[in-house]
DNA sequence: GCAAAGTACTTGCATATGAAAGCGATTCGC
DNA sequence: GCGAATCGCTTTCATATGCAAGTACTTTGC
């Protein structure tokens, strides 16, 4: 049934834009992040080791190695990265959060989580959450590099 | 249930992205427009006749009036769009898709339409998908003003 | 009626981002 | 081993976008 296909993908691109638009917002005021900078926080948390080389959270952010670079340096510069070379290969430079790192993400998930309990908030039942979530699953592209 | 909702807005984010940076890609080297200007025509055909002022279509699509003016006048100029006057204000210029823009749209919303039914292919019956889709409309902002 | 406020659009400036080129470092082919 | 190809990162340039100021028009308050 492409037409219900269609739809749904129209309704996904436009409750994620929705979704991103309001977090942006009490991002920037509350906690003085971008929602990439807490995704990126986000990622380097979910990772093994916790910390992942540029070109890895490019991939996984849909953004380019630029920005990734781009993105790391003021955060590197207000403490909520740093940086770890590898023994082995001179060329990778991991970004890891840093404790103050950390509680940033700790303190934003938690607006994060408050806005997601809203979206859904109260309306369905856990086991059509949990269907949705399956559906979700199934769609992430194969890679397994996810954030959840 | 707070955890169960981050995780579905966490990947409701990722496959909204995911699904967008593949579309990006085809229409560029299919159709030669972006998603936004995809999403223009989209929003033109499905308004009241067929027509949007610059800050109808700026709050659509969750960009500024600006962008706008600036994201129609190469669509202009290539003979997607047109612009038609108020007679009762004279500051309301309406874009309006020429047939051309119609044309495009068209050829358009199949490569969308192709990429939504393999996001959603043959996973799921009819009546997981018209639930998924009612979850994401009960999901959408109350305006009204939607593309579906 | 007319000034003040509001509205629709455009433009200038600052920021964010991607593509491509550049630079080191590593790996491959032989 | 050694040159060539590859890889990770950075930088440069071009584009996209938002915000705020500017312009033209309309509505409101009196």
């Amino acid at each position: 049934m492409t037409d219900l296909c269609t739809t749904n993908a129209l309704r996904l691109i436009q409750v994620a834009e929705d979704f991103r638009a309001g977090l942006s917002g009490e991002f920037s005021a509350v906690h003085g992040i971008s929602v990439n900078e807490f995704l990126l926080l986000l990622h380097l948390e979910r990772a093994t080791a916790n910390r992942l080389s540029r070109v890895d959270l490019a991939k996984r952010m849909h953004v380019s190695a630029s920005t990734i670079t781009r993105m790391a340096a003021p955060m590197e510069k207000i403490g909520l990265v740093g940086r770890e070379v590898d023994d082995r290969d001179a060329r990778l430079v991991f970004v890891v959060a840093t404790s103050m790192g950390r509680e940033k993400l700790s303190q934003s998930l938690a607006t994060f989580s408050k806005r997601a309990s809203y979206l859904f908030s109260d309306r369905w039942e856990d086991e059509e959450l949990e269907k949705f979530s399956e559906m979700l699953r199934c769609m992430i592209g194969g890679t397994g590099d996810t954030l959840a």
